[in-house]
DNA sequence: GAATTCTATTATCAAATGATAAAACATTAT
DNA sequence: ATAATGTTTTATCATTTGATAATAGAATTC
C-alpha cells in the first residue's frame, strides 16, 4: 500500500521524493470495513485522509433521521481538508467506507508542519481546496437545472460504475430521489 | 458608509478600533446598481467583498444558457472569499448585485498582508469560510431531503422579506423549480 | 403618461417523481 | 444448507412539478 500511497502524492505534484518520503513516515495506513465510519457530523476529528482503494460516502442526517449522501470519494481521491469539513472544531459531515477500504491518515498538525516547511505541499493543499469547491459548485448548478435522469447520467460520467459497487440507496439520496425512482431511472435507461 | 463598514468589522470580531482603521483604510466602498455584475464566472477577481446594504446572488450559467441562482448574500453578509471562489484563478461562479447594493471592497493582496501581522484577520477568514461551508452542505441536505414547497419555507426563514426585495426568477432558480411553479406553492402556502 | 418591455399569476394538461406494497434477488448469520 | 435479513425491482395509484399559453401587473423608456 505504500507504493499507492506514493503514486497518489506524486499524482498530487508532491515530485520530490524527499518530500513522499516524509509524508509517508508520518502517515498511517488504515484497513476500513465496509460500513465503517471514519467519524461523524458533531464530534471532532483531528485528521487528513488520502483514499487509496475503495469508496467512501459523505453523509448527514436529515430532520426525520433519513441518512443523506452528499458527495462520493472514489479510488485516489482526497477527502475534504479538516478545515473545510468543520464548524468550530466539529465535523459537519459524516464520512463512512461504503465499500472496503484503505486511507492514509495523517495528523492535521503534523500535516500542517510539512506545510510550512515545504512548499510542495502549500501548493497541494491549495489545489485540493480548488478542486472540491468547483465541483461542489458544479453540481449546485446541475441539481437545480437538470432533471434527476440528467443528474443520474452527469453522476455516471463521473463515476462510471459506482452503481456496482456501492448500496443504490446512497446513489439515490444523493440525486434526491427515493431508490424506487432510482430504480426505474436505470430501467428507462437500460432498454433505451 | 464608512459607519457601516466600521459596525460590521465590529460583528466580525474585529474588535480593536486600529485594526478596523487599517482595514477602512484600504477598502474602498463601491456603490453598485442594481443588475450589475461584480465579476463573472470564467474571468479574474483579485478582491474580497463585504457586503454593507443590498442583496447580491451567485450564479452559473446552465448548459441551455438558463441563469442558475446558487447562493445569496443579504446586508452586511461577507462574499464567499477568493481562493474558496476561484479555480486557477479564474471565477467559479458569478456575482450580481440584484437590488442597489453597497460593497466594501479589499484587494486580496492587501488583505493577506493584514492577516499576516494581525491575527484577528486570521481568524475572522477562518470563521468566514467555516460559516460558509457549513451553510453549503447544510443546503445540500436540505435539497435531497425536502419538498420544493419545504425547501421555500427554509429560505423563507434564512432570508425573511427575500421575495420582496429580488426577481422571482433567481428564488426559483435557487430552488430548482420553475418561476411558474414557485408562483403556484406562493399561492398555496398564503391560503392555508 | 402612453407605449413598451419585463415580471408574476392563473389555468390546463402532460410528465416526472413519490408512496406503498409485493415479489425477486443477494447477503449474512445460524 | 436454511433461515433470516437486507436490497433491488416491478406494479399501481397519488402527488408534485413542468410546459405552454393567456392574462394581469410593474417597471422602464420614450
Amino acid at each position: 500500500m505504500l507504493e499507492e500511497l506514493d503514486a497518489k502524492l506524486s499524482e498530487l505534484n508532491i515530485l520530490s521524493p524527499q518530500s513522499r518520503q516524509l509524508f509517508k513516515e508520518i502517515a498511517t495506513i488504515k484497513k476500513l470495513p465496509k460500513s465503517k465510519n471514519i467519524f461523524v457530523e458533531g464530534d471532532g476529528n483531528a485528521h487528513e485522509y488520502l483514499l487509496l482503494s475503495g469508496v467512501l460516502h459523505r453523509y448527514n442526517l436529515a430532520d426525520d433521521g433519513q441518512l443523506i449522501t452528499t458527495g462520493f470519494y472514489m479510488t485516489k481521491a482526497v477527502v475534504t481538508p479538516h478545515f473545510a469539513r468543520t464548524k468550530n472544531g466539529k465535523s459537519i459531515f459524516s464520512l463512512q467506507a461504503l465499500t472496503n477500504a484503505v486511507v492514509a491518515e495523517i495528523a492535521v498538525a503534523d500535516l500542517n508542519l510539512l506545510r510550512q516547511t515545504n512548499n510542495e505541499f502549500r501548493v497541494f493543499g491549495q489545489k485540493i481546496i480548488e478542486e472540491e469547491l468547483s465541483k461542489l459548485f458544479y453540481f449546485e448548478t446541475v441539481y437545480r437545472s437538470c432533471s434527476a435522469k440528467e443528474r443520474l447520467l452527469i453522476l455516471r460520467n463521473h463515476f462510471p460504475n459506482l452503481e456496482n459497487l456501492v448500496p443504490h440507496n446512497s446513489i439515490a439520496s444523493f440525486l434526491g430521489i427515493t431508490n424506487v425512482s432510482f430504480s426505474r431511472l436505470r430501467h428507462e435507461l437500460s432498454v433505451k
